[in-house]
DNA sequence: GAATATTTTGCTGTATACAATTTTTCGATA
DNA sequence: TATCGAAAAATTGTATACAGCAAAATATTC
């Protein structure tokens, strides 16, 4: 069960975390000796990870000048918002042919135990995992495996920024406020799902990350903007 | 205009391209120095390479026992006919409300220029390549990078079995027959992208691209048998 | 003092060496 | 003959060296 802990993987995660959360700045470069001292390993394993992480969309690379980190701008991100409605709403389709109600009950259950939590405004990251659980969830019903990865692709690349608004959400309204009055716009595509209702699923989930998306640029400036202030 | 030239983007096109065409067997053993001497070049380039078609889904990579060339198997080339569906008809629904007319006619123009050359049995490439063209120009049309940029990604994993594919419907029946006649698959897509319709359009392009699907175990079993037949 | 040329510094790109591990070979045993 | 085990061979994983290039620093010119 334990990890397979080569140099390259070890590192390969490390940095792909350290990118996803931009603590490469956008479009820094980076300096291949000082990270992989920092990383205690040589700089071999570290180009091997950071040559698959420009493959992944984290990373760029430009001959003679090394690695960089991906820039950050509104465009970008909402092209990766449509890419996940895309996706989403795919896999969602195929869900509801190929789900069964016992997978659809253990996502409804796992909304039941996660959704309390939904209140707390501090843990902004912990709302964020939830959120990504249950889209990945929805997702492997699908029992496309490339869907699913293409979609956590996609969550890792724009999770910086989510994580923004989220906190964005937070700060405007509380969302502890709608206790069990309005169902969650989860619980509408789940519920959807659960009755294999195909157009009201999918429109659902559509209009759920679409929402999102709407926000993206706001939360992208803000984002930038924290990205080069030092935390207090 | 000339391509940047290090040793790692060179080998790096070549192998990707030695990949999508099986010329490395089906979960074969990829040897780092013969194929390092082969290209002419040193293992650390060829290693850096290989890890970004890992990331890619060309390879594979088992700690310790290093690069395989991925498996062919249907169920993960019927995924990629999924993903594709996901792909493209979202990039349809953006199409629908970005393109401009002036591009549905270059696109009608391409169709116009390519689709005579349907008629040549023996061009299997060439048909493959047009066909190709014409979903990635389609999908161009939806200012989408990211969709565009997955949608390369998997015709190019599939690109071994829609070939044999061609070859299959060239065989049983010469696609020229109905020249003029009636309308072909993508000029129904592309007619309906034209007068903004949207519904038609997406529901053209997903039975399109689902009846290759269907085809695709068949294919895949056909491929899997040329792959261990010395070519006559 | 600003702009340009030149030196210097630092970093990247690739080859190579070697340890660690895996795979193969080959012989012993039942 | 098949199975197991040990030795040998081959292959991978990583560190390191160094040439070549890019960027920064310094000097030079107007």
């Amino acid at each position: 069960m334990s990890k397979a802990g080569s140099s390259v993987d070890r590192v390969y995660d490390q940095v792909r975390r350290m990118a996803a959360n931009f603590e490469f700045k956008p479009d820094e470069r980076i300096n291949e000796s000082t990270l992989s001292t920092t990383l205690g390993a040589s700089r071999t394993p570290l180009r091997e990870a950071l040559n698959r992480l420009v493959a992944e969309g984290f990373l760029t690379f430009q001959n003679g000048r090394g690695f960089f980190c991906r820039s950050l701008n509104p465009g970008r991100i909402i092209e990766l918002y449509e890419a996940r409605v895309a996706i989403e709403c795919e896999a969602l389709r195929l869900s509801v042919a190929r789900g069964t109600d016992d997978e659809f009950k253990s996502v409804s259950d796992y909304l039941d135990q996660t959704e309390p939590h939904y209140e707390n405004p501090d843990r902004a990251i912990d709302i964020l995992e939830m959120d990504e659980g249950f889209h990945i969830k929805l997702a492997t019903l699908s029992q496309n495996s490339e869907l699913v990865g293409i979609l956590r692709n996609i969550n890792d690349r724009i999770r910086y920024v989510r994580l923004v608004d989220i906190r964005l959400l937070l700060r405007r309204q509380p969302l502890g406020k709608n206790k069990g009055a309005e169902l969650s716009a989860h619980r509408i595509i789940l519920n959807a799902l659960a009755a294999r209702d195909q157009k009201t699923a999918v429109s659902a989930m559509r209009n759920h990350i679409e929402r999102r998306r709407e926000e993206a640029t706001e939360a992208v400036r803000i984002a930038y903007s924290q990205l080069y202030v030092p935390a207090d």
